[in-house]
DNA sequence: CTATTGAAAAATTTATAGATTGTTCAAACG
DNA sequence: CGTTTGAACAATCTATAAATTTTTCAATAG
């Protein structure tokens, strides 16, 4: 049962060396398999399909990220800087990595075209984090008091789509993207601020 | 001279018909060239290529749309309805018009790939009239004053992009879009209000 | 002299056959 | 028994030749 894992580990092991290296489309399941010392239909026996060893890759690239994220949600400084450095360190985080790697990119199109819940899965455990923060600022009156802290989450995510999935999303490079992304996080922390005004649309 | 433009009408006008009908890359020169009665070499007299003629058709296409904006930013109502309205109109305006057909989807998404400055000219001008509102929500005390209300056009731009462009931003159904839409809006205007306190970021 | 044509060049698409790859599963293995 | 293999099948990719389409431009027409 161990043992189950291990080769589970193996295999997404060699696979993301091939996909980093080669790319996605380049890599067999017999590569794979050779690398691991089995043949190609043993693989199915731990997963699915060669996609769903690359949502298994991804799963754990996202999961470092997420340790960040954790972190910045549980620093001392205050609320707004949390919320502005949260998405800051992702803007950079995706941009750097997919910038370092078309591989990465490959992957990231694969998923988000053959996949497209697994998109929504990783940004509702996002939202985790942007509720924490919220609620903190909201105790120590830096935010005005919200109905639906969940729903405000989606929100702020929804108005800063373009600098999660920047390579995505358009074709600025990384300082436009900060500076862009300093300036709607200013709208944004402002619509959130005690004195803000909420309209009745 | 008179003459020219109105065989350039001529041209645009077949091809619309055409590239609606049967979608751009369906379509061929020689077809709009034989509706018009000419050689198809002629074309190239009134238009540098073929993608040329679907960006004016664009442009005539999105003329239309900024004469409503244009009278959305001079209405008399308050400047936070005016700016919820415009982006409100511009969301179901764009998804039904790619909704009811695939072939203008088509077309937009040849223009992003291949004339990608154009879509920044249209945002461009879209400005205009952003601003505008900004204007006078800042001089009936609506809004907070701007350093740069340009500036601040932009960021709203960057925070709405998934509404601008429904179709190639997301899979969501009108009725979700406009939800969000209304969520970011509301966060947005709050942003703006008179009481809102900036961060310094 | 300008406007237009139509043939030719360049670029792109289509069709398809062959090869490769992803996936399944009955049989062999431990 | 559960595990693993490897042959078979289905799906996808590759290569390329033929056909079509876009674009150019010298020759022609007005």
């Amino acid at each position: 049962m161990s043992e189950k894992i291990d080769t589970r580990k193996q295999i997404l092991e060699a696979a993301r060396e091939r996909f980093l290296h080669y790319g996605y489309a380049k890599t067999t399941m017999s590569e794979i398999a050779r690398d691991c010392e089995m043949s190609a239909g043993n693989i199915y026996r731990f997963f699915a399909s060669k996609l769903d060893i690359a949502e298994a890759m991804a799963i754990e690239f996202n999961n470092e990220t997420f340790e960040h994220f954790r972190r910045i949600s549980q620093k001392a400084s205050a609320a707004p800087d949390r919320l502005y450095e949260f998405f800051s360190f992702a803007l950079d985080e995706t941009y750097k990595k997919i910038d370092s790697d078309a591989k990465i990119l490959e992957i990231a199109e694969i998923l988000r075209k053959e996949r497209p819940t697994f998109l929504n899965g990783q940004l509702a455990e996002e939202r985790v984090f942007i509720v924490k923060i919220l609620a903190d600022g909201v105790d120590s009156g830096a935010f005005r008091s919200l109905d639906a802290p969940y729903v405000t989450s989606e929100m702020i995510q929804a108005a800063l789509m373009k600098f999660r999935f920047p390579q995505s999303y358009s074709a600025l490079k990384l300082d436009k993207l900060q500076y862009e992304l300093k300036g709607v996080m200013e709208l944004i922390i402002a619509g959130l601020s005690s004195g803000a005004e909420v309209p009745e649309l």
